[in-house]
DNA sequence: TACTATCGCTCCT
DNA sequence: GCGATAGTA
């Protein structure tokens, strides 16, 4: 997902970094980064019994990360994608369908007894849920992390937290895993963050200042920046076939204008322009520069930059592209994650919270019987249970594993964490009622990464994880939506099959013209 | 030759 | 996302 190839392209500005850089300062983190990698190591319980202890063990992946920040007095303020309208174009059955038979090959591999297999398999069946995201936010209320639920994107939220002094509730950096951060301008990301704090980190002035390995963004400024970015294709908008990141950076470096590098773009036989790419380009740019973003102080909408007029006159005052305006205390509530953004409903009424002592006694102790140990994680260290003969029903022995300096101490004292300790009696794991899908009116504009679509995928906390515009439903069909371009190319294919004549692009540009 | 497109593999414990 | 490689202007 995000743009391909860029962070490639980009590594001569891209450099090693600690997370102890940022000490004292508050950093954002992409939810998703984060659940989808913690998804990836309990992919078979997800599938297989999503209620079970288990299937919790990427909260433990996610908070091992937040309390190494902590560690090292980094504030984290974690920003939640927003929820996305049912649209059921064909792309998303697609994708659904792939997962569901991933799925069902996956248990088929089980039951033969091949189960390295069966685990494959459910890696690609595994889906972040708006379930896994408010199980999450509960344990982050508990242990007091402050986060948002973007109102949209997660990462033009990220992008606007990074414009604002940190008593306006702004962040020094972002840590994800999505190049788009860059297209959105963010001023310093880290990428690749490891579980001891290394990862890679890209600055926005420093690349628009410094030369390096013969790229110059010098007479760049962050529009004509966002624009090779666009033009090199992104989720929005696929770009003109055989450009990619170093085209899109020779023509903008070339022309230092948008409307020339368009023009000539268009008028090069080598290439095929769709008729409307180059409305929908200036309506993806308004995108990347304008996205509607939740402003915590003022507890309202706004936008990632100032609309400018240019754009006003060209959106002809139709800012729904940017996702529709949601009544403050709308936005409030699902920013705050009271109200699920996918179906407008109130999580309380149908989620249980899960207090951690919950969730350490079931995830930690009963999958440390299971697996042999389980890592609990607390703000100092990394606490792993051992399911030993030590073990006992009140004390569990455990082995602090210090953050710093990765050494393992036996250890059977003070926890930092001592409500996290197990209690006697163990409760049975907790039961989550999902979210009930609900008919969701049709202009809901958010994003679908976590749209459970039948009773089934809801049972298995299926969901897709594309991106979803207030869309038609053959606008939807022309975007590519995914967060790989693997995917995405696959879904281009099958849906070159299943409709030969559709000109992809036209859904857009009907789009752009239906708002 | 330079670049884009595509494939298979890897993320987790 | 990465590296390797196939395809193309």
């Amino acid at each position: 997902m995000g743009i391909p190839n860029l962070l490639r392209f980009m590594k001569p500005f891209i450099e090693p970094v600690h997370i102890k850089k940022y000490a004292g300062q508050r950093v954002g983190i992409d939810a998703y980064s984060w659940l989808h990698k913690g998804a990836y190591s309990c992919s078979m319980e997800l599938c297989m019994s999503p209620r079970s202890a288990g299937a919790r063990r990427y909260i433990s992946y996610f908070m091992h990360h937040v309390n190494l920040l902590r560690h090292h007095k980094v504030v984290p303020v974690v920003v939640f994608d927003g929820g996305s309208m049912p649209c059921k174009s064909a792309t998303d059955e697609d994708r659904h369908k792939k997962r569901e038979l991933s799925l069902v090959l996956g248990k088929e591999k089980l039951e033969q007894g091949n189960t390295a297999a069966a685990i494959d398999l459910f890696r690609k069946a595994v889906q972040i849920t708006p379930s896994m995201a408010y199980q999450l936010i509960q344990i982050l209320k508990t242990e007091n992390v402050e986060f948002v639920v973007a109102p949209y994107e997660a990462d033009a939220q990220l992008a606007y937290l990074a414009t604002l002094d940190a008593d306006q509730g702004g962040i020094a950096a972002v840590i994800t895993e999505d190049s788009d951060l860059i297209a959105y301008g963010c001023t310093a990301i880290i990428f690749k963050m490891d579980r001891f704090g290394n990862g890679e980190e890209f600055r926005m002035e420093k690349t628009l200042k410094t030369v390096k390995d013969g790229l110059c963004f010098q007479d760049f400024d962050q529009n004509l920046f966002t624009g090779m970015c666009v033009l090199a294709g992104c989720d929005f908008l696929p770009s003109v076939p055989g450009i990619g990141t170093k085209r899109a950076y020779s023509l903008i470096s070339k022309h230092k204008n948008i409307d020339l590098v368009l023009s000539t773009l268009k008028l090069d036989k080598r290439y095929s322009m769709p008729d409307d790419y180059i409305d929908s380009f200036w309506k993806t740019l308004a995108v990347f520069n304008h996205a509607r973003v939740y402003d915590v102080k003022s507890k309202s909408l706004k936008h990632l930059k100032p609309l400018e007029e240019r754009y006003l006159n060209y959106l002809a005052g139709n800012l729904d592209i940017l996702g529709p305006a949601l009544a403050p205390s709308m936005a409030r509530a699902i920013a705050e994650g009271r109200l699920n953004p996918v179906t407008m409903e109130t999580f309380d009424e149908f989620s249980r919270t899960i207090s951690p002592v919950e969730f350490i006694d079931t995830s930690a102790l009963n999958v440390a019987s299971q697996y042999g140990s389980q890592e609990i994680l607390t703000q100092e260290s990394t606490i792993t249970i051992c399911s030993s003969e030590e073990s006992r029903d009140d004390i569990a022995a455990f082995v602090v594993d210090d953050i710093t300096s990765g050494e393992q101490k036996c250890n059977k004292g003070v926890l930092a964490l001592g409500k996290f300790l197990p209690q006697k009696h163990s409760s049975p794991a907790v039961e989550c009622k999902e979210v009930k899908p609900k008919n969701t009116p049709d202009n809901n504009p958010f994003k679908k990464r976590k749209l459970p679509t039948d009773q089934e995928s809801l049972d298995r906390n299926g969901v897709s994880t594309g991106l979803c515009w207030p869309l038609t439903q053959e606008s939807v069909a022309s975007i590519p939506n995914e967060r790989s371009s693997k995917r995405q190319s696959q879904q281009e294919a099958i849906r070159n099959i299943t409709n030969k004549n559709k000109d992809e692009r036209s859904g857009l540009l009907k789009f752009f013209m239906r708002l």
